[in-house]
DNA sequence: TTGTACGCGTTATCAC
DNA sequence: GTGATAACGCGTACAA
């Protein structure tokens, strides 16, 4: 009945049935094809050997291994777990498993992932990582979805910073802040997240408010975020003291060490400060002064990703041709906290 | 040369160089057994002709899929986040590849994944939600390693939850408390974390020491959570002014809402309070006060599963037996800051 | 050292 | 409605 290997087989079934492999395939494929009577004929020896599908024949036979890749640069980042957490959760939607790769930054390392995958046959790739060109990754003709990374030749989505951090200033100046403040780690033009320094910039200007940025290297460890943190609060408290500042921080991450120097210094926060924050990543809730902060609706940029993908993914197997990249953009909310709104 | 699915495969490869089939797979598997000579020729034809190896068929012919399948409660916990982070790197030590699904603690959808993974022939399996007991994974027959969940019939890696619990008493104790309180959700008999709670009692118990734990349900919302653990301070603060407070609190997000409410209530931590957390995520380091905490070596935990796992699944493949469950402990570290080490 | 022939477990294309 | 038969792409006895 089993064979060596104890795996059971349509070829057991179809012996014990008196059917043919055919018509046990058909089982699982077009049911409404068979007599409802061969039907249970066949569901009840399917459950009286014990039958396990195999998807690794169904994939070399038919093709569909319904793999997504994802490569994305770590966990750590609270929007990135978040964001394949999210993913993930895609499955009960869609029906597709995933190949998760973890990229360290090294152009070679995620080549060999991409090979990996690609020999997987993975049908599709939701891309965060930012170590290879989006150039490169058109090459592969593959369909793929990159996500708040730079997506000039493939399809993305993201969310709108400039219209977020241009709900962060509106705030700010409702509030009737005095000068407006900018700190944020270096982007690239062809960052997402670039849009954020151009929306403050184009606002500031507009409204004619006296603002700044700082733009510096924050480091990688909490130690070095700090320090540099400490030393732009010295900047801030010597150029601005006594008038409202609206400071817009990039990142609840920072935020949240910014507030923290702010109440170790003075034992609450100062009315003179309003603080908005980006991601809305639970540290803005859960800080000791809950933080206001733009939400990137992460769930929604999920979804949305592993849609388009799909769509992609469907276009492709009809006509094979070039697809033109298509670009999504979520529309991000602001959550007013206490350290905007005060009593 | 390429047929109609525009696939380079081995036969391609064969007729173009005219090698047969079985030269080719072994350029791949055997190299040895081919003249350097026709192992150029051979490299020169798939590097013209654009090969892509095919793992699926591979997998099909020899049965090894070199999946790991991964079920985890969510990624919004770090420590899951985290040790998912860790496990997913060990491509570069193993290269097995990882089949991730959150579970969300429905066990029929859990029955759901579990199908779907074996449909995929994973080798083996980590499992880190704690749905469906032990007794029903370890009949799947299947390698398999538990992580910080029920384990009486299956092979684990846990941390030394009660080591880690009498390094943060006797860390108390060093500083002089008088009295010691442990905060806690709650846990059962079956599950890792409640070696805490034995711990706790037995070291407080050996030395005679005024002690109370506080254990309840702190709900899933951080607002819950505040709530329970503002009631929790004002019965800390009504019973034992005055007197030197060693306070363990099993989990550091929990830790740090308590620190930030005694920030809140005085600007600063009082003098009499001592405070030791669990797991050490990254909270701990970056709250307003850096927080003591019990590290679990999440780093050491995730190798070791793998690493366990695959000895297991390596076993298997000699003799297809039943293999006694192991249980591996890791040793956690405790990590002093300055809720503890006042100067 | 290399080739032949068959198997892995399923799907697809025809016939019947 | 059902059944042969040939793919799918690779591995591996066994033979040469």
């Amino acid at each position: 009945m089993a064979n060596k290997k104890n795996n059971i087989t349509f070829s057991d079934i179809a012996k014990y049935t008196n059917f043919s492999k055919t018509t046990i395939s058909r089982y699982f494929n077009h049911p409404e094809t068979l007599t409802e009577q061969n039907r249970n004929i066949i569901a009840e020896a399917l459950e009286k050997l014990n039958y396990k599908e195999n998807k690794v024949a169904k994939i070399l036979a038919n093709g569909c291994t319904e793999f997504i890749g994802i490569i994305i640069p770590n966990l750590y980042v609270r929007y990135y777990s978040e964001i394949l957490n999210q993913i993930l959760s895609t499955y009960e939607a869609f029906g597709y498993k995933f190949l998760v790769f973890i990229s360290n930054g090294s152009k070679e390392d995620e080549r060999t992932y991409l090979q990996e995958l690609l020999a997987y046959k993975i049908e599709g790739l939701i891309i965060l990582s930012h170590t290879l060109p989006s150039i490169e990754l058109a090459n592969l003709h593959l369909p793929l979805v990159a996500v708040e990374r730079e997506d000039v030749y493939i399809s993305s989505v993201n969310s709108d910073n400039y219209q977020g951090t241009i709900l962060a200033c509106e705030n700010l100046s409702s509030h009737d802040c005095e000068v407006f403040l900018h700190i944020s780690a270096p982007t690239t033009r062809t960052t997402p997240a670039y849009k954020r320094v151009e929306a403050f910039d184009d606002y500031c200007e507009k409204h004619q408010l006296l603002h700044h940025t700082f733009m510096e290297e924050m480091g990688a460890s909490h130690e070095e975020v700090k320090s540099h943190l400490t030393h732009i609060l010295e900047q801030i408290e010597l150029n601005y003291s006594g008038i409202r500042k609206g400071i817009f921080i990039s990142g609840d991450t920072y935020a949240n060490v910014f507030l923290n120097l702010l109440i170790r210094k003075y034992g609450y926060l100062p009315n003179d400060y309003f603080l908005i924050a980006f991601d809305d990543s639970p540290i803005s809730r859960e800080a000791i002064i809950p933080i206001s902060s733009v939400s990137q609706q992460i769930d929604k940029i999920a979804f949305e990703a592993v849609e388009l993908l799909i769509s992609q993914i469907q276009a492709q197997k009809e006509r094979p041709a070039f697809c033109e990249p298509v670009h999504k953009i979520i529309s991000p909310v602001l959550i007013p906290r206490e350290t905007t709104e005060k009593n």
